[in-house]
DNA sequence: TTAAGTGCAAAATCTTTGCAAATGT
DNA sequence: ACATTTGCAAAGATTTTGCACTTAA
């Protein structure tokens, strides 16, 4: 997976320590779901939640974040893996709710799919969550 | 499908005009999604926009309606076939966001999905987006 | 040097709460 | 009649904006 400071550069953003932060903090807890409210938290000390947001917002609109639904109903971000540094729109992302724990976790690496589309849909790009349990819960 | 009435009953709500609307509005528009913002902006002359989020989040609990996402960045909502009036926690739910005209639709009926969960994993539900171009703008 | 990013205060939005009045069963 | 639902006003929370200051390239 590339580093922070690579996605970086490739997104065309510069290099500033919030950003590094965050998005050291999205790879390090590497495929769960992070909401704002959690960001918020985290990070209130160090910086102003104005940036927080715009670093969100940022981020999202190049790509090394995504927003994912879960069952807790409160949207989270998740960093897929290298899905969202290069091809980030080619990719189907799988995320996984535990029911249990209630941590969103990323299957995208293994986890089989096979989706065939009515006629005529032409698809570019999908975002799935699964709800259950997952294998250290049980 | 069941008429709202009978959503309604079979929910243990009591029946009121003002959700009947919004249950009837869900079914005409059929598998569109709604956000919030489209129903205050809809039903705000005749309800109080507290009674909306109230009715939303009601429906939502009793598993009327459900959370989806789309490409548009804001939370949709949508009543899914006859999904949820009954069992709506033991099926695939599939929308598809047209990148074109940004219309979401349900594609429960009329979609072959297979998915292979990693060993140890219990699956209980599932939402689906998919994003692309649909039949009808292509 | 200069365009981009940050922090602060304030504004604007969005969502929830409390309570009295209205309505459904 | 009684529990539920609604509307209004107000509170609370979340998100955005404007602008001066700071920092990365």
């Amino acid at each position: 997976m590339k580093s922070s400071l690579e996605l970086l550069n490739h997104a065309e953003l510069r290099i500033t320590s919030g950003r590094i932060a965050i998005l050291d903090f999205f790879k390090k807890n590497a495929k769960v779901g992070l909401s704002i409210h959690d960001l918020l938290h985290l990070f209130s000390k160090e910086y102003d939640k104005v940036t927080l947001y715009r670093t969100i917002n940022t981020f999202e609109e190049k790509g090394l974040i995504h927003k994912i639904i879960d069952e807790s109903g409160l949207d989270k971000y998740a960093l897929c893996g290298e899905n969202c540094s290069d091809e980030q729109h080619n990719h189907d992302h799988v995320h996984f709710y535990c029911l249990s724990c209630g941590k969103t976790e990323c299957l995208d690496e293994n986890l089989e799919i096979t989706i065939k589309l009515p006629a005529h849909y032409l698809k570019k790009h999908s975002n799935f969550v699964i709800s259950g349990i997952c294998a250290f819960c049980r």
